[in-house]
DNA sequence: GACAATTACCTGCCGAGGCAGTAATATCTT
DNA sequence: AAGATATTACTGCCTCGGCAGGTAATTGTC
């Protein structure tokens, strides 16, 4: 019954209206969306999630060796940082090993369960990332990537959130 | 002391490993939570949060009239939708009004409390947006957003999650 | 008119992520 | 040495969003 179909469409070309950036966000959204749902219906298969995933992409890679740091390097909150290792370990994908000089630490080892996977895991992300970036140059890829780095930067300067790593991403 | 201070950190510059791609979905998430978390912040003082701002906009754009045109358009979730109208009602920012000829249907009609206050809550959402976007040309800004809408579309006819709107966007 | 199918709205449930608080350990200050 | 501070990992608690189910109302089919 009468549905209006009042999409407006916002022509494009016409003048910048103060909301007209918001469409930014909005569109991020989206495509963030897209994005992670594809990479966690192609996960399904393996019990993992794109979150999951990534730890243990981090983790195998070396660039973090304990919780802490991979939460710092991830941007990513501990306590959820727990749960997820909680899940990994159980899949036997990864190892917990305390630390004996430190004690409070926890270091992280991908087990070779995990490191076995990763392949096939990284492959089923990529295709996903692929399938979204398709008919971009890969200089296009790159402008992207710049445009959202410039983004975070702005962000993080203009105090949003905050956090105290040293800009090297 | 002997910390282990295992950060590799690994400038990882060029050659474009398969998992290259995947920064793109780290860039995303990272830019919209920067983006979303600065409006929540901002919204704070008015007691809404982004979503909420986001509906409220679209009602008062005229973009939709019911529950369900506003998950259509913006592609949310039925059953969270009728908790944040649910909050909007509450705040008196927006009135439902069962629809006469067909009484499955809720009009949502934004308040004039709410029409009073949008100007302010779109200033305050924008503002972030643009201080994200500082130094962003606006041909830039226009090809972000068409690199991001080419990202949605992909994964649109990737199947990655699919609906049934005709693909104007 | 009776029946199925669809639509609109709402509710309950679940997982995910952020925040605060805790216990254990390590480091710094005095 | 003793207390204050910091750090690590973990645990509740909260909100949010998606999904499935449920009810009321409309439309379509026979």
């Amino acid at each position: 019954m009468s549905r209006r179909n009042a999409i407006k469409a916002e022509t494009r070309a016409a003048a910048q209206a103060p909301e007209a950036e918001l469409s930014v966000g909005y569109l991020m959204s989206r495509a963030r969306a897209s994005l992670l749902s594809g990479v966690d219906a192609q996960l399904e298969q393996f019990g993992l999630n794109a979150m999951q995933f990534a730890v243990l992409k981090h983790l195998a890679h070396g660039d973090a060796g304990t919780a802490a740091d991979l939460c710092r390097v991830m941007h990513y909150d501990g306590g959820s940082m727990t749960r997820v290792l909680d899940r990994l370990e159980e899949r036997g994908l990864l190892r917990r090993e305390r630390c004996r000089e430190d004690r409070r630490v926890v270091y992280l080892r991908v087990a070779p369960n995990g490191r076995a996977l990763l392949p096939r895991l990284i492959g089923a992300a990529s295709g996903v990332i692929e399938a979204h970036l398709a008919g971009f140059s890969p200089a296009e890829t790159e402008m992207l990537k710049a445009y959202l780095k410039r983004m975070i930067e702005n962000g993080h300067a203009a105090g949003d959130n905050q956090d105290s790593d040293g800009g090297k991403l």
